[in-house]
DNA sequence: TGCAGGCTTCAAGTGTCCTTCAGGTCTTGT
DNA sequence: ACAAGACCTGAAGGACACTTGAAGCCTGCA
């Protein structure tokens, strides 16, 4: 397997190598092209062509979804970087500073659920009237839409 | 609204009641029961009756669902309560055990990725080949399958 | 008794995130 | 030049957790 060198030059790269870098299955890639996640410019023969910057953002892509975003979020995201230049440091920061109060939030509910569980479903009670587990009030959003296939992980693991 | 009277005899809920109580809708509580996590009587006219019980249990559905677990898998646990009585204090609780390895994964895995974006991300490297956001290995089940539309919360907040 | 409002079933639709397929084209290496 | 393998499009399918709709039955209260 010589995939492996990476080239110093700029160069374009197909769709089956962004794939391949990325993890990210080639159907996938054109779901995303198709929903303005990615773009890419076409060989004479139509194949779609890509930035090795393109890769960072796939990289965002990936990391926004495990925060937890909708791809609809990730775009609004995407799309706010400029596109008149290559996104720079600055540019990804500032976007992913965004989800630290977004992870934070999913963290401490999460938290809040745990020590809910110890202390309400622990001891059996689940009382209706006065569970934390059961109060409506804080179980919002707990988990984006959408449904991830990958998820399942190794089959049959649970 | 003299809906939040008790009655301490035992007796048995429609399913408006239990929609009503349990914050679930009628139509996902018929869901619920064709997917076995729930059950029902009838009346003489086909009319579905619950125990008081079932609140419980759909509260612990929901608890799960916050969990991140999806309904098979509520299904799966729900299932291995005894039907043969009314399950106990320690019933509930050997079933929510298991959910504490779970949620202190997920919630060390937001964590580990709240300090890749800060380590990472957040200084704009999203290094492809070191960035441990982008390290496949860790990248499992993030979130549990399933679409939810509930989450969309106050729609048009994000 | 009458009737509004709650309940029934079954089928189809929704939203998200993709995958799979069919049928055809492009590229690359020998 | 030719075959193998990568890539193309568009439509359909699939998983999940429900919701919605149509057409009709049941129940509680005045």
């Amino acid at each position: 397997m010589a995939e492996d060198t990476i080239p110093s030059k700029d160069h374009w790269l197909s769709i089956g190598e962004i794939a391949h870098r990325s993890g990210v299955a080639a159907s996938a890639l054109r779901f995303y092209e198709d929903q303005g996640l990615i773009n890419s410019r076409r060989t004479a023969g139509n194949q779609r062509q890509y930035l090795r910057s393109t890769l960072r953002r796939i990289a965002f892509v990936q990391a926004a979804q495990r925060v937890g975003l909708a791809l609809a979020e990730i775009k609004a995201a995407l799309d706010s970087l400029p596109d008149d230049r290559t996104p720079t440091r600055a540019d990804w920061s500032r976007l992913s500073k965004s989800w630290r109060s977004r992870l934070d939030e999913r963290i401490s509910e999460l938290e809040r659920l745990r020590d809910d569980l110890d202390g309400c479903i622990g001891c059996g009670c689940l009382s209706l009237q006065r569970c934390n587990l059961y109060n409506k009030a804080d179980r919002l959003a707990e988990r984006g839409p959408g449904a991830r296939i990958l998820n399942v992980g190794i089959p049959g693991e649970l």
